[in-house]
RNA sequence: CGGGGCGUGGCGCAGUCCGGUUAGCGCGCCUGCUUUGGGAGCAGGAGGUCGUCAGUUCGAAUCUGACCGCCCCGACCA
């Protein structure tokens, strides 16, 4: 790969595009230990964006961070039993400390629950005590049977917010408090609207009441779990003792609700926007949003170019542009241009000795959308307080250019089981249809076509005339439901 | 775990079928000069126990056996 200086094209083989474009951007790199990656600087740049925009959003909604151990008792796992039988293939167990053989094995955790809620248990007793709001940002490590960079790795980094409330009504509010904290953050940062709802039984997750999701669709037509969001009820609480008193004086177990994202949206922030030439990142997210291409020829030419160059640098950097001036020597210009192109950046300036002369600038932007030019020049002096708009509507292009896609590969209204057998097959995508809410419905679609319901959608993204039969039974429909072939 | 592919300088590969003595090529890297508005050119240079172990042989990157590892496709999952 190296050297070959074109990408495999996504319509040739998306995957191995996939693969190519996250080494070459050095978002990440394969590491010695099987299914487990390193993120790269540039790769862990974006990931840190995307903290700092979701911790804000948690903060702003009363949750407060905390840091739970990453070894919990394996007994603690063991509790709740839907819960360890939905991790146990994949928890790793360490047996051996300090030289010798622990007398009970501890987990490294695969999700945080357990010692959580053990721990909220000691920590309240009054209803006053609620609710709890906490959220961790750490890794975690599920031994999955096959890897892929982002997407899912042994080891990966994320946050869960962990809370307890007084009662039922709230948790349920939280949970969907939080998908809605999700979705907020996916169309506005990441430019990636998911489509929302609640996961069938099949799809819950292990020692949940109730799952909500946020699903977004890839350019290869398959949904990405991008975002869950989980009403435990009083499974957990119960099991930990985790109880209050409450203002009636009654004890009563607390209600509890978890939520996580993970490093796998950046893997979604690939497959969602990038193209042929590398991947693209939105404004919001991208670690460099404006880099300065200086260009010239003779010494005298690099040290006024360089100058007005680092002028510029200081100029958008008031204006609170995260910007970077390339200035390697021994690189040409060209060269220059490829490898920001490959890792992103919305938007490129050039600077030569002309426009040095001409009191301008040149700006590139990553992808045109609409009849905005690509590449235009612009003065030193009008020209360059448009470039916070101009990031702006780049960042709200690359969303509806995405919604726009998600939307032309949403099949709705399919009433004919044939017909969704065929649109899962040849063009995939987010196949709406109805649903008798029966299990054995929804293991045969999956069976005929590895198309699993992803969400029962909210209101909002339900077609308006609701189906009245099952897609594959033709029962009656109780719901519609999305189906697609996943990640 | 099933199927497929692959382990050779930092990266990508050729050489392996048909063993033969200095193991090649491209990219990258180092030095110098010329270059620089879409992946620069020339010259010189550094860098390799050919995945591991055992065997066959006068001789093994090449043949045999075992093992290890990685990637891709599937079943399971954020």
């Amino acid at each position: 790969m190296g050297d070959e200086k074109a990408l495999t094209r996504r319509a040739e083989d998306f995957s191995a595009w996939y693969n190519e474009v996250v080494l070459r951007a050095e978002l990440a790199d394969y590491s010695p230990v099987r299914g487990s990656m390193v993120i790269r600087p540039y790769g862990y740049a974006i990931w840190e964006n995307i903290q700092r925009g979701l911790d804000g959003m948690f903060k702003a909604t009363g949750h407060q961070n905390a840091y739970f151990p990453l070894l919990i008792p394996q007994s603690f796992l063991e509790r709740e039993k839907e819960h360890i039988e939905g991790f146990a293939p994949e928890v790793a167990v360490v047996t051996h400390a300090g030289g010798r053989e622990l007398e009970e094995p501890l987990v490294i955790r695969p999700t945080s629950e357990t010692i959580i809620y053990a721990m909220f248990a000691k920590w309240v007793q009054s209803y006053r005590d609620l609710p709890l709001l906490i959220n961790q940002w750490a890794n975690v490590v599920r031994w999955e049977m096959r890897t892929r960079l982002f997407l899912r790795t042994a080891e990966f980094l994320w946050q869960e917010g962990h809370t307890a409330h007084a009662t039922e009504a709230e948790a349920e509010e939280e949970a969907r408090r939080m998908l809605g904290v999700y979705r907020q953050f996916m169309d506005e940062w990441m430019a990636m609207p998911p489509v929302l709802g609640r996961k069938t039984e099949s799809e819950r997750f292990a020692g949940a009441v109730r799952t909500y999701s946020c699903e977004a669709l890839m350019q290869d037509n398959k949904a990405l779990q991008a975002g869950t969001s989980h009403n435990l009820g009083q499974n957990f609480s119960r099991q930990f003792g985790l109880t209050f008193q409450s203002e009636t004086g009654t004890e009563e177990y607390a209600w509890n609700t978890s939520w996580g994202v993970s490093t796998r949206l950046v893997g979604g922030l690939v497959m969602t926007h990038g193209d042929d030439v590398g991947i693209v990142v939105p404004p919001m997210l991208a670690p460099y949003q404006v880099v300065i291409v200086p260009i010239y020829r003779t010494d005298a030419d690099r040290s006024v170019v360089l100058e007005k160059a680092h002028r510029v640098a200081a100029l958008l950097r008031d204006e609170d542009i995260r910007v970077h001036v390339d200035g390697r020597d021994g690189m040409t210009p060209g060269a220059k241009f490829y490898e920001w192109e490959r890792k992103g950046v919305p938007l490129r300036i050039e600077i030569g000795p002309k426009d040095v002369a001409q009191q301008q600038v040149v700006v590139v932007l990553r992808v045109a959308h609409g009849d905005v030019p690509r590449k235009e020049s612009i003065s030193d002096t009008g020209g360059l307080v448009t470039i916070p708009g101009r990031l702006h509507r780049y960042q709200a292009a690359l969303f509806q250019a995405a919604l726009e896609r998600r939307e032309a590969n949403s099949h709705r209204g399919v009433r004919e089981y044939s017909k969704l057998q065929e649109l899962i097959e040849d063009t995939g995508g987010f196949v709406y249809a109805g649903w008798c809410g029966s299990a054995e419905c929804e293991r045969k679609v999956k069976e005929d076509t590895k198309a699993t319901i992803r969400v029962l959608p909210f209101e909002e993204f339900r077609t308006p005339e609701a189906p009245d039969r099952c897609v594959v039974c033709g029962g009656e429909a109780v719901e519609e439901a999305v189906w697609a072939r996943a990640y």
